[in-house]
DNA sequence: TCTGGGGTCCTAGGACCC
DNA sequence: TCTGGGGTCCTAGGACCC
């Protein structure tokens, strides 16, 4: 097999580095953004590392980040200028080459095996960092490995502005001794169930026995323990991040309330934004989901799958309506969400969507047309019979159920 | 005085079909 | 007379990431 290059580009602090190259007077401050800041309940989406330094995190709240560090400069989001720099980011990266797979807003893979028939990719590496600094004032870190999981550990390994290569032959001095909460993968929630059996660094988990492991963690496991020994073989995909499941909204309210109408205003709110993304991004759905979190902070999720593509709000809002109706339990709510998913291209929902014009129609008239449409709509795909639609698995699922209980069985 | 909002993936149980 | 097993779909919850 071929040896791969990859590279992990990671911007450090990104959103308060995007501030401070808005606003140079910022720099050398401890500044942060922080969300909800005007409502209540605010929290830390990134610091920069004057803030870092004094105690400052992600994800803690605003109090206790001005409690460490009352000189803190509280930034809002502007993610119109993030958006932005992303893109100037990403259109830096892919002037190299087009096997670049964005994985977040500021971070993303890079494979340049094919590249780099010249050069060494340290070298590359360095212009590209240079380049992000240079052009548009933002500081990064860059992993150089043979895989994806490598090279993510990589750019960990140094920041801010750090190059790190990790090879093979690096891993056990360099990967194996870190501890096992480091490893991407391994979260909070399971540090402890690890150490429980012992395994407290990430070389402990690549010696580890495999049944065990599987026994305790499953499947997940398993890819944890083939990545710490340095295996992963996921290639960089450019079209990952087109191909989304779920698009959703959900607000913390200002006060926990269970006043119905305000939360079904909310609802209300939450739906178009949902829908106008769908509409933008030329999608429908054929799933709602609803969120509630109490007061006390227990969460419920409850959803409906159904036969029509949904885009339009009307749609959306009675199913959620629905949903909330027959499964508020009448407490106090903090935050209310409404997400979508099942998404499908808009073209292949409204070939559904003709398909139920037919509804009124006679069956047998009505089956035989439907097989001429789709063979209209499927273009040279020629279908013989119903059988062969449901099975073919080119054929959008949805259609698919609805053709096995609309028409197979008449 | 705790804890935002956007997601993905996995698991497990029940319904239903053959 | 109390009884198999495989497969798929749907739903709910939870871990994790940025």
């Amino acid at each position: 097999m071929k040896h791969k290059v990859i590279l992990h580009i990671d911007m450090n602090s990104f959103y308060a580095s995007v501030e401070m190259s808005y606003d140079p007077k910022l720099r050398g401050k401890p500044i942060a953004i922080a969300g909800n800041v005007e409502k209540r309940k605010g929290i830390i989406v990134t610091s920069s590392y004057e803030a870092r330094a004094k105690g400052v995190q992600t994800a803690m709240p605003v109090w206790k980040a001005l409690n460490l560090c009352p000189k803190l400069i509280l930034l809002p989001p502007n993610f119109e200028r993030y958006k932005s720099a992303s893109k100037a980011m990403f259109d830096i990266l892919r002037s190299y080459t087009d096997l670049v797979e964005p994985v977040s807003i500021d971070e993303g893979y890079m494979d340049v095996s094919d590249y780099l028939s010249k050069g060494h990719p340290y070298q590359l590496a360095e212009e590209i960092q240079r380049r992000l600094q240079s052009e548009l004032d933002l500081p990064s870190s860059i992993g150089i490995a043979p895989n994806k999981f490598l090279a993510k550990m990589a750019s960990d390994m140094k920041k801010p502005l750090g190059i790190t290569i990790l090879r093979k032959r690096d891993i056990e001095s360099k990967l194996w001794p870190l501890p096992i909460e480091e490893m991407h993968g391994i979260g909070k929630r399971t540090t402890e169930k690890w150490k429980k059996l012992q395994i407290n660094t990430i070389g402990d988990l690549a010696k580890a026995n495999e049944r065990t492991i599987e026994l305790h963690f499953g499947i997940n496991g398993i890819r944890l323990l083939k990545k710490a020994n340095g295996h992963d073989e996921r290639p960089v995909d450019p079209n990952s991040i087109h191909e989304f499941k779920s698009v959703g909204h959900s607000t913390t309210l200002p006060f926990d309330t269970n006043n119905e109408g305000k939360i079904l205003k909310e609802i209300g709110k939450l739906v178009q934004m949902v829908q106008q993304r769908l509409k933008r991004k030329k999608v429908c759905a054929f799933g709602v989901q609803l969120m509630i979190r109490y007061h006390d902070w227990r969460t419920i999720t409850r959803s409906k799958k159904i036969e029509e593509p949904l885009q339009e709000d009307a749609a959306i809002y009675s199913i959620a309506m629905k949903l909330f109706k027959d499964h508020w339990n009448g407490e106090s709510i903090r935050l209310i969400g409404i997400s979508t998913y099942d998404i499908v291209d808009q073209k292949y929902a409204y070939k559904q969507l003709d398909l139920f014009e037919y509804e009124s129609e006679e069956k047998k008239y009505r089956l035989n047309e439907t097989v001429e449409q789709l063979r209209e709509k499927f273009g040279e795909k020629v279908f013989r019979n119903l059988q062969e639609i449901t099975e073919d698995e080119s054929t959008p699922s949805p259609i698919r159920t609805s053709f096995q209980r609309d028409f197979l069985e008449h």
